[in-house]
DNA sequence: ATGGCGCATGGAATGCGA
């Protein structure tokens, strides 16, 4: 089982490269973050067209998140229980024997800020909830845009903000992994500086000034059986690119 | 130190992302 997750930023710009990554790399599952569109102009037609079935939650200009799946999505649940929130930042379901969830963590502005502390809290309600979920679905998968690079070896040497590498980010990703999630990524032997965002900006790409923060959690079912983990940069390379690459994971039978 | 780019809304200029 192939599993993907990829920011798009702006799926109404990107969903020929979308149909197009669907059609070389063939993912069993793909989470989608920041598709910046109501439900209503969500493109069910192209997905299905393109063999996958769509369960989406959006909203007008910001946020929003999708599964897209070759088989049906079941038992759809959208935001994070208990936790009030106008923002369209999780969606969770359940492929195969697999919970899936796709998520679009806070950006957090700046350290101290009010969005920081925004942040931090829906980590912490984040957390909670899967503490619980995971002893639903033994077999659940996490991915997403994190925004947080979880180590120093996550960010270009070079990075000089606080935010995505401060400490107490980083302790949140550690509750998470704590809850016994595994980072795929970090499962296998990977390049230095193998990042998954780099700004628009200062010719971040071509200089690979970038950060890791797109990640795959998985519980120790399937950590288990996890074969590959790795960025796929080929869609950064485009014409009008998303500023994400997917992250995608293989995981034995 | 700041802004750089891209996308959104709305139909110019501003907010936001990371």
């Amino acid at each position: 089982m192939k599993l993907a997750t990829w920011n798009v930023n702006s799926l109404k710009v990107r969903l020929p490269q979308v149909l197009d990554w669907l059609a070389t790399v063939r993912p069993d599952v793909l989470c989608l973050q920041e598709l910046k569109l109501e439900d209503r102009n969500f493109p069910i037609a192209e997905i299905e067209a393109a063999g996958y079935r769509a369960v989406f939650s959006g909203q007008k200009a910001y946020n929003g998140v999708a599964i897209l799946a070759r088989e049906t999505p079941t038992d759809i649940s959208i935001g994070i229980p208990g936790f009030a929130d106008e923002q369209r930042r999780v969606i969770a379901a359940t492929v195969g024997n697999v919970r899936v969830i796709s998520a679009y963590f806070p950006n957090g502005q700046a350290v101290g800020s009010e969005k920081f502390a925004y942040k931090l809290a829906w980590l912490e309600a984040l957390t909670h909830w899967l503490e619980e979920e995971l002893l639903r679905y033994p077999s659940l998968a996490l991915l997403g845009d994190y925004n947080i690079a979880p180590d120093e070896r996550d960010a270009h040497p070079d990075w000089k903000e606080e935010i995505h590498v401060s400490q107490p980010e980083r302790d949140a990703f550690r509750a998470l992994t704590g809850l016994g999630l595994s980072d795929a990524f970090r499962l296998f032997e990977q390049p230095e500086k193998n990042f998954s965002w780099w700004d628009y900006r200062m010719m971040a790409f071509r200089r690979n000034f970038g950060l890791r923060i797109d990640h795959i959690l998985l519980s120790a079912e399937l950590a288990a059986r996890c074969t590959a983990c790795g960025v796929d940069k080929a869609p950064r390379k485009l014409e009008r690119p998303s500023d994400h690459a997917p992250v995608v994971t293989e995981i034995a039978d």
